[in-house]
RNA sequence: GCCGAAGUGGCGGAAUGGCAGACGCGGCGGUCUCAAACACCGCUGAGGGCAACCUCGUGUGGGUUCGAAUCCCACCUUCGGUACCA
């Protein structure tokens, strides 16, 4: 591999000089300014991280960290982000594996506009710019990223394969056109949530009040593998990214219940209306019904006398958000339509109304309500003074009145009442008895509705893949043929001062000739969401360049699934759930085989301001990496981040403590190249501690390496990165504890120099590079990189000890500790416990009731009364 | 609101059923120095006690257990997501 015998790049020092005043020797100091840009150009040139992907000597190991966004805000955050990545993947390859760490941007999106928008720049110059900046930055952490693979999502050669998977969707049916809402702004166009401001909902721009509108937009057909998506048996998800993905998909079993309309002054009656219920047991106990506001019968149901409230009804529900409506803290509202509906279980005439609790989108715009055993449907009906009729009672509860609330409460014995013919039966089994009965009279059916919606892809923007359709009069929807990609997003942009998408107005771009039939048309003009672009970048890096294809599929099989991929919390659910569903398309495409992109995904947490806010120049509350690597250097700053805390919990910024940090490092430094040296302002300096001679302080230098390397590497595999820094300070107080002794410079001691500064060299790659390198000087062995070592392995017999310390407790409270053999039995240590002059006198003469011995011999409890 | 997570000294955190506070910051004291800085050594949860030690203590209130920061229930606060921020 990269080894050669060159040493022109490092000094062989390491001679003792003479001692400085006060007896201290003069070393050179640890300075990383000097040492980091020589070792990062060392590295390039050797092309040290250029993976090569056809290497079979290897098992490779594709490590994915999320790809930025090049925000301009370039913080800390970034570093917080990437550095373990990066010591994960120096750490593997020391594993002997062949790792490969790409990185790109995801260029594309809507802070390049809003910053368009507001400067009058071009998104792409601004983006371009920011990426840029953000390279050289990534670069001076000293990381081992593969620049050669990096993929940048607004580059054509990216998106058009974008544009050619939505055309493969299109043919497949995974890709449909449909009417949508969104958030409207009369100057501006659509906004995001994000550009939706207060609760009067005005727009972030020009003030204006916000309206909503349907627009058509294009989906993707992510329902079609919801229960494929419920499946987590391939990917290993920490917990709460599955469980709420789980809850997002939100499965649930019930019945599609099929009511009619009652005839009345205003309407002829016999009009079907569908709901779908999780609770078909409590058909009996419906009172009322109610449709969304955007239910499409709606207009046709109401009575003419009730028609102007109802439509303002409505209309102030289209303004109001989802999360607003489904709050259960709100009062419920809604307005009677003026028409009733018929129960089909027991012909009972219920009044119908609209309420905007109820979602036009999940389920099927319409509800039975039943009060009695449903929590919002008995707040409106509270509310609206409507019948409360219980259903479902357990054994012995059937008189309680709710006047308290809805009786949801599941358990094994209820039944149910008050339902007709199936009363007394088991709710469970009475629900499959109304379902099959109605079905049997083609009235309803099991049914099973889910939460997740379809994925809108649609952004009416300009910064972002554009969708490759053309709208013909006489053809309709006609797609860009595969040989016209990509349909390339204009590089003259001009936003007018506005927000709403400049291709619109763009002539040069909007106006073409049908593929189909000649004729003048229309391009679609519509881009992509960001997700799409998000949803396979990780297969692109396996071939970014090739031009005649998205992938290169041995490629994609060799190396995926992705053997480790980390990134953010915050992308638990949508990132991460349209890849795995866009994955399971290309799969159906024929395209690849794997069912899941990734097999493992950690997420780590976030680096906010010193004011608990997310980092953002808006804020002003960014911490710059740069200056602090000219202060600290780049080792001192990556070690800091990774020891401030759990990766995966990020936190507010704060710089406290990074000079703990450098100092840890300066010890390394002494420890490496000065070991016989002595601290004047240690007293005991150069003395061995009291009771230890010189073998047994041999001995005790190994057992710390030994024992250190072994937490290390447990460390490193569970991403306990801040307790791996912990040990290996300890390791360094324990080495200059014993600089200037007699065991200083032995072979257990250079062993244990070595082993730490192996341990360190994944974390802190440049200081242990140049102590690495001056150590072989030293002894003149040829140069070769300290990162393409092979990590070192436990001698178990190193950490084995000869007697063990035992906590002593009475009643679970801690009283004295006992040190027995490491071999005594329970017996023995039991004796030694009651032997204790301290536990002799709390036990006061009595006999323990029970004696714990816990975690296998760990800790003894000596209980003696039971109430402890 | 709903879904997910977190809450431990002055501060970042360690300990995920068994010694609470590893490691580091800050603070206090000391060594070195003409002096300062650096570096190094020691002490540092609160209260009580001359001391040996004792009591209290992991957001709040309950519970389970020989034993709870850790498990269960209820609540409070903060953070992430909530479908056009990425």
């Amino acid at each position: 591999m990269t080894q050669t015998t060159d040493t022109t790049t490092t000094n062989a020092t390491d001679t003792p000089e003479a001692p400085a005043p006060g007896g201290r020797h003069r070393i050179e100091r640890y300075d990383p300014t000097a040492i980091e840009p020589r070792w990062q150009a060392r590295w390039a040139e050797l092309k040290l991280y250029e993976v090569d992907l056809d290497d079979e000597t290897r098992p490779p190991y594709y490590l994915l960290t999320m790809y930025p966004y090049p925000s301009g805000d370039l913080h800390i955050g970034h570093w917080y982000i990437k550095t373990p990545t990066d010591a994960l993947a120096r750490f593997h390859r020391m594993h002997g594996k062949n790792v490969f760490l790409p990185i790109g941007f995801d260029a594309f999106g809507l802070p390049a506009e809003n910053a368009a928008i507001r400067n009058n720049i071009n998104p792409r110059d601004w983006t371009n710019s920011n990426i840029e900046n953000m390279r050289r930055q990534l670069r001076s952490m000293g990381a081992t990223f593969d620049w050669s693979h990096e993929v940048v999502t607004s580059d054509p050669a990216y998106y058009q394969w974008n544009q050619w998977f939505f055309l493969r969707f299109l043919e497949a049916g995974l890709a449909y056109r449909a009417k949508s809402p969104v958030d409207w702004c009369p100057n501006d166009g659509t906004l995001a949530r994000e550009q939706v401001e207060g609760v009067d909902r005005h727009c972030w721009r020009c003030g204006a009040r916000v309206e909503k509108r349907d627009l058509e937009q294009w989906y993707i057909r992510v329902t079609k593998y919801a229960d494929e998506l419920l499946d987590f048996s391939e990917i290993e998800f920490p917990d709460p990214v599955r469980i709420q993905q789980t809850n997002w998909i939100g499965r649930s079993e019930g019945g599609e219940i099929v009511f009619e309309t009652a005839p009345s002054d205003h309407h002829p009656g016999g009009k079907e209306l569908r709901v779908f219920t999780t609770r078909p047991d409590t058909l009996f106990g419906a009172t009322f019904m109610v449709l969304a506001p955007e239910h499409p019968l709606v207009p046709e149901l109401t009575a003419p006398a009730r028609k102007a409230e109802v439509d303002a009804y409505v209309a102030q529900a289209a303004n109001r958000t989802e999360i607003d409506r489904l709050s259960t803290e709100r009062e419920k509202t809604g307005v009677a339509i003026g028409a009733d509906a018929i129960n089909p279980v027991n012909g009972e005439r219920i009044p119908i109304f609209v309420a905007d609790y109820v979602l036009g989108g999940y389920g099927t715009g319409a509800i039975m309500a039943v009060p009695a055993h449903d929590e919002r449907d008995y707040a409106f009906a509270a509310r609206f003074g409507l019948p409360i009729r219980r259903v479902v009672a357990a054994a012995g509860d059937e008189g309680r009145d709710l006047a308290d609330g809805a009786y949801v409460a599941h358990s094994a014995d209820e039944r149910l009442v008050n339902s007709g013919p199936y009363t007394g039966l088991p709710a469970d089994e009475g629900g499959r008895a109304i379902v099959g009965e109605l079905e049997a009279q083609g009235k309803g059916k099991a049914a099973v509705t889910y939460r997740l919606r379809d994925w809108l892809v649609s952004r009416q923007r300009y910064w972002g893949t554009p969708i490759p359709v053309i709208h013909c009069p006489t053809d309709g929807i006609v797609p860009v043929p595969d040989k016209d990609l990509p349909v390339l997003l204009p590089d003259t942009v001009n936003y007018e001062g506005s927000g709403i998408n400049p291709l619109t107005r763009d002539e040069a771009f909007l106006n073409v000739t049908c593929p189909k039939c000649g004729g003048p048309a229309q391009r679609e003009t519509d881009t992509m969401d960001t997700f799409m672009d998000s949803s396979w970048y990780w297969y692109r890096y396996l071939s970014p360049r090739e031009t005649y294809r998205p992938i290169d599929p041995e490629l994609v099989q060799e190396w995926t699934p992705v053997a480790q991929y980390t990134g953010g919390a915050e992308h638990a659910v949508m990132h991460l759930l349209y890849a795995r569903e866009f994955t399971k398309m290309m799969r159906d495409l024929g395209l690849i085989k794997q069912n899941e992109p990734w097999k493992r995904v950690f997420n780590q947490g976030q680096i906010l301001g010193a004011d608990g806010e997310r980092m953002s120049k808006s804020r002003g509350n960014v911490q710059d990496p740069d200056e602090l690597v000219q202060r600290y250097g780049a080792d001192t700053v990556r070690l800091f981040l990774m020891f401030m805390g759990p990766w995966d919990l990020g936190g507010p910024w704060s710089p406290d403590g990074i000079g703990g940090v450098h100092r840890f490092l300066n010890r390394l430094w002494t420890i490496a190249l000065d070991p016989s040296g002595k601290e004047p302002g240690d007293p005991d300096a150069g003395r061995l501690p009291e009771g230890e001679d010189e073998a047994a302080a041999r001995q005790h230098i190994r057992g710390a390496a030994h024992r250190t390397l072994k937490g290390v590497t447990a460390d490193y595999e569970a991403f306990h990165f801040n307790t791996m820094i912990a040990k290996l300070m300890e390791l360094a107080n324990v080495l200059m504890r014993y600089r200037g002794s007699v065991a200083a410079g032995s072979a257990e001691w250079e062993e244990a120099v070595r082993m730490a500064l192996l341990m360190l060299a994944p974390a802190a790659p440049h200081i242990t590079e140049e102590l690495w390198s001056r150590r072989l000087a030293a002894t003149g062995a040829p140069w070769s990189s300290i990162h393409t070592e092979r990590w070192p392995e436990v001698d178990p017999s190193a950490i084995v000890e000869a007697t063990r310390e035992v906590p002593i407790q009475v009643n679970g409270k801690l009283r004295d500790k006992v040190v027995v053999a490491a071999g005594a039995s329970q017996a023995d240590v039991e004796a030694a416990a009651l032997a204790s002059d301290r536990i002799r006198a709390i036990l006061a003469g009595r006999d323990p009731l029970k004696v714990i011995h816990a975690g296998g011999g760990r800790l003894v409890n000596l209980v003696v009364r039971e109430d402890g």
